[in-house]
DNA sequence: GAGGATACGGAACGCACGCCCCGGTTGGCA
DNA sequence: TGCCAACCGGGGCGTGCGTTCCGTATCCTC
């Protein structure tokens, strides 16, 4: 169970292309989404299609790929707010946070949803930081954490169906607002 | 420009086939929403695929004709609602019964979002709507009407991805209190 | 009831996509 | 330097969709 171990080491041109698919599927997805042709990403990389699916078996594990070291970070953003704020603070900066995040990302809102271990870990927190808020009276009682990601899926796909700059942080401020509980 | 001319009248297998088409286009657009199969529509109504295209140009159309109604129902509604209620009541009224309507038919969503004439007239009732609640300090100043199409196109679609019951109430009750002013 | 216009059905087409295969090329080791 | 395995590219396959075509069945008129 230690290092995977990956074969025999990758031949240089196999190494550098695996690169270029990298930043090509990082840049495309951060454009596009998850719904962007694999043939795109091909082509920006400068590669075939066979060579992206030489290095990652499936579309779904390209986007893992990328969308990993994006999605840990903001789990461990998630979990010192827990650790370091009151629960209400750690809740709604997350929440901008994750605002900010897709304002410049479109793929932000399906690393959040995509079946796997990725779209797990980014719910776990979310619940954890969502019943603590919940705890300490911040946040609704009816709210859970499926209703949660299910409407910042939903804000932040709105968010970018056209290209007025604060639509986002417009809907992010009636999501936050709407999450109170001494709202009507 | 009078009536539209519909040429020499339709054979009766003709008007009965097209009646069938646009029953199940309704259920099947219900069910599913717009991105239904249109293979699954001719089918439940018991015709070939080139039967519904004779009556209807594009999928697009017959989703058309087949929204054409409700929206219209909708549409006189928010006016009338414009008319008969104070503006925060005749705002947050309309918006409780789109919920409602969603909650029963998927194709709900598409209809508000969909380019055309529908499209549009559903969105001018939503601004007039919004505007004189705006005026009368019953939500937030700098909503737009683009801005409320689009969080209610995303909540709308989220609330269908599972079968959670209350999701779209509970999702329309956030919804309803971040559009209010005195919240934070 | 016969003839012709009209409508029918479903096979066929074009397209876009995810994914696989194979002939040619390239890189690393002796 | 020469060889062989590893790797590359892009054409090709399967799928699912919207749309079109055409031989056949149906309806209406006389």
């Amino acid at each position: 169970m230690g290092a995977a171990d990956s074969g025999p080491p990758l031949r240089a041109d196999a190494r550098r292309n695996r690169e270029r698919v990298l930043q090509a599927a990082r840049e495309v997805f951060a454009e596009s989404g998850f719904a962007a042709p694999l043939d795109e990403i091909a082509a920006r990389a400068g590669v075939g299609a066979g060579t992206v699916y030489r290095h990652f078996p499936t579309k779904e594990a390209l986007f893992e790929a990328v969308s990993a070291a994006r999605v840990a970070d903001l789990v461990a953003d998630a979990r010192r707010r827990a650790d370091e704020h009151d629960p209400a603070t750690a809740f709604f900066g997350f929440l901008a946070l994750l605002g900010a995040e897709v304002e410049a990302k479109r793929d932000t809102s399906d690393a959040i949803a995509v079946p796997g271990p990725l779209g797990e870990a980014m719910q776990d927190a979310l619940a954890l930081l969502l019943t603590r808020a919940q705890q300490a009276g911040a946040v609704r009682q009816e709210v859970t954490a499926a209703d949660l990601v299910a409407i910042l899926k939903g804000l932040l796909t709105a968010a970018h169906e056209d290209t007025d700059p604060g639509r986002s942080a417009r809907l992010l401020a009636i999501l936050t607002a709407g999450l109170r509980p001494d709202a009507l």
